[in-house]
DNA sequence: ATCACTGCAAAGTCTTTGCAACGAC
DNA sequence: GTCGTTGCAAAGACTTTGCAGTGAT
């Protein structure tokens, strides 16, 4: 079993929740597919799996795996809400390509600094952050050339 | 009268549109108030300073400004949406404080490594980004400490 | 048996749109 | 006078909540 879904277990159990035939499901389909999901997208990738759950419980499940350290919450600029993993990921950001509007992940070498310099500069204490770079994937720089 | 205002009025005659009350109104208020506004905050600005204008039309507006490239749409970390003054200004990014909720406008040294950094690891060319860091601001710190 | 969970539908928020009256040109 | 604009209210997208029935322990 994914580790995470011990954690998720563990979570339930300390906090008198039960262990729900949904829960399972919205929570292994989430982590199966890696996270960058709606909770419109889990709920029709359940749902064509033909697993039927509501889309609230959906939206609950995903509420509960951000309480439980699991998943996070994340606005991108295109006006969605997505839901990601942050067990044992190591921070990244983001590359969304304006093409195809795929989503990269990459890691910033420049965080440090970039932390540091808030603080010189205001004196900003920075516990956390969001990068978003829009641009063209290579894919989409390949495919415009031929179009 | 500011070099935006007449940006806006070159949009505005150039695009066949009109020259209203309400545009002027609402652009003078969003310019005067620095951006970092959402449609909300203006509407009840200007309603509070004893201008009627319908929230409807805050909407529109700011979507024009957009349009004549004079602001910008941002999607905040806590799921506001908020426009920002683009003209004139140097591409910058922000620092939020979790404790007052302030935003600071910083610059980024660290761009165009950063896009070069992209493009290096994964072809991707880079046009634009967004960056919120999150943490304690100064203010903040020094309060914390006399709590 | 208890008490949390689910699904549905209703209610909320935020934003956009339709429409008749209005105002700029 | 024409045609874009406004304000309102209705409609939409997305998310949350109330409730009665269901299911885990």
């Amino acid at each position: 079993m994914r580790p995470e879904l011990q954690i998720l277990e563990q979570y339930v159990a300390e906090n008198g929740l039960k262990r729900t035939r949904q829960r399972t499901l919205i929570a292994a389909q989430f982590l199966e597919s890696g996270g960058h999901l709606s909770a419109e997208d889990l709920y029709a990738a359940l749902n064509a799996a033909g697993h039927r759950v509501g889309l609230a419980t959906v939206y609950r499940t995903l509420k509960m795996l951000v309480d439980a350290g699991l998943a996070q919450v994340r606005h991108f600029p295109d006006g969605a809400t997505r839901y990601e993993c942050v067990y044992g990921e190591p921070a990244h950001d983001h590359l969304i390509c304006v093409e195809c509007h795929c989503i990269i992940e990459i890691e910033n070498p420049f965080l440090d600094q970039l932390y540091q310099h808030a603080f010189a500069a205001h004196g900003f204490v920075a516990s956390g952050h969001r990068l978003v770079i829009t641009g063209i994937c290579s894919n989409c720089q390949a495919g415009a050339a031929s179009n």
